[in-house]
DNA sequence: TAAATTATCTGACTATAGTCAGATAATGGA
DNA sequence: TCCATTATCTGACTATAGTCAGATAATTTA
């Protein structure tokens, strides 16, 4: 990585969390306590459960309790046992918190306005153009890839949306059992490897490799959540499952894909993938793939 | 301005400033109050003197005060008066305050790191490019223009300015006594205006117009700052100073420009204004422009 | 059903951030 | 030279933010 790249990332830090910092601390302007402000904030218009802000806020159970209680006090929120769980309590806002609540929307609210009206049209087309591409990239750098155990609880939930996408895209539907297998105790080392990709600490996609021979490995459960998609994850995945059979000596990678994942394929020959004769009777296979001879990157 | 952008914007400035500013919390991994740090890096390894401490971190002189005393007696900074004004004092980093310094400088740098490892380098070079132009949007948006007195400092400060920079661009050099004189009062309502654009306070252009008849004006003084160009500021003072001639009840507006300056003859063009013969006997006018039919925007 | 866990609350704290009113000394302008 | 201004410092405050250790009641798990 370039020193000068690392010394605009840091100018844009310094000036973006100025610039917007600064006019964002209208929490401050509200004339309550920057605690207060947000809490009530975040209890918004449609209420709120006490475990869901604290979660939200990260507060400390009893500071939270206190700052509803304080609000509470001020008229400004209601609170009343939750229904389905007896111990999480419900807060509401009151009309008058609702009225303070609009009050720091319309902040919010001025602040972008601000930010927007000295521009021309087509300046301001290219401001929210920039901070599109800054936000999804930043959600892209924001992303996770790490081996987990194919058994774990977000192994699991990525395999199983997986299976559940395949159902609706194949022609045929899908059905796992008819598939050919991929055990998780196979995607487990030095059999093989199971990734999943995190965002914010949910997985959102996930990628696997199986060893067939001493020379041959397979690409398996390869998907990536609608959700996160165009951030580059399954080029990720992909690569580091590359490398890591190529660490573990393997020369050769094989996968099958079926015609309806359009995505898919492109993202194979993308990288060096070329169809070959089928190596298998899945009945969900169009086409074959194979790539030869991976390389270690540094 | 749409509901649609409104929300946009607010999107960004909540993804980027949680993402960013959780990261930028770098300040309080340093296990030292964030006041302190904040100081610690600002006095740099350079030193500085309190004046400008207080007013870049913008704390009340007292608290300062304080944390400069907490610093000393951690042994990481140390003081003295400095040379020119014997009011001021300045402050220095001890070999252990460098050291701390260069730990928070550090925690920056992982953060800048943080953010682009992850990336391939195609990801990474449109990032940096979508920040540069974000930046240098909320850059553009954060001028404003207003009219001022011709005599106030700020004033002063960018026609001598553009002077200055005549007087470099000019083949013949510039002798303000020679030009086409626009004096002060020439410039003050009902008989002209003249406008100064700021950037965080500090004057980076300006535009005047002088009224010449009951329904001709003179463009005069278009001037922006080096470091401010490319922001769009010469066609946001163009627009206002026309806005303010068609209120005035101006339908024609002259100007005289010089070859060498090519960038304004190019704003003048663009905006409808075309080339006539000379109206004026200016010695450092090669172009003459007027543009008629100005008319009041919404 | 007993035991462990979870969600909230209360009381008792501490640390940080920040304000305000003088006091003092150096400087700059009339 | 005198007076207003400026830069810093000290003392005396206040408010906010946040932590931690139980207590209590509801829920989940074994």
């Amino acid at each position: 990585m370039e020193e000068k790249q690392l010394k605009q990332v840091r100018h844009f830090n310094r000036a973006v969390t100025r610039r917007i910092g600064v006019l964002t601390d209208n929490y401050l302007g509200s004339g309550r306590p920057l605690g207060e402000a947000r809490v009530l904030f975040e209890i918004g218009m449609d209420g709120a459960n006490v475990r869901d802000l604290r979660a939200r806020l990260s507060l400390d159970s009893g500071y939270l309790s206190r700052l509803l209680r304080s609000l509470e006090r001020q008229g400004l929120a209601t609170s009343q046992p939750d229904g389905d769980d007896g111990r999480v309590r419900w807060v509401t806002l009151t009309p008058k918190g609702r009225k303070e609540w609009k009050a720091l929307d319309r902040g919010a609210q001025d602040v972008a306005v601000s930010l927007l009206a000295p521009l021309g049209e087509r300046q301001r087309e290219r401001l929210l153009a920039a901070m599109e591409e800054v936000e999804r990239l930043l959600r892209a750098s924001a992303v996770a890839i790490e081996p987990v155990d194919p058994g774990s609880a977000d192994a699991q939930v990525c395999i199983e949306a997986y299976f559940r996408e395949l159902e609706e895209r194949f022609e045929t539907g899908f059905d796992p059992a008819r598939s050919i297998s991929a055990a998780p105790e196979e995607l487990v080392p030095p059999a093989g490897l199971f990734l999943v990709a995190r965002l914010d600490g949910q997985p959102v996609g996930c990628g696997a490799l199986k060893v067939k021979g001493r020379r041959l490995g397979e690409i398996k459960r390869m998907w990536v959540a609608p959700s996160a998609r165009g951030l580059g994850i399954a080029q990720r995945l992909l690569d580091a499952l590359e490398q890591h059979a190529a660490e573990a000596g393997l020369g050769i990678l094989q996968l099958d894909t079926n015609r309806t994942l359009s995505e898919a394929r492109a993202l194979y020959v993308r990288n060096g993938y070329v169809e070959i004769a089928a190596y298998n009777t899945n009945p969900y296979a169009d086409h074959w793939f194979e790539k030869r001879g991976l390389r270690r990157r540094k």
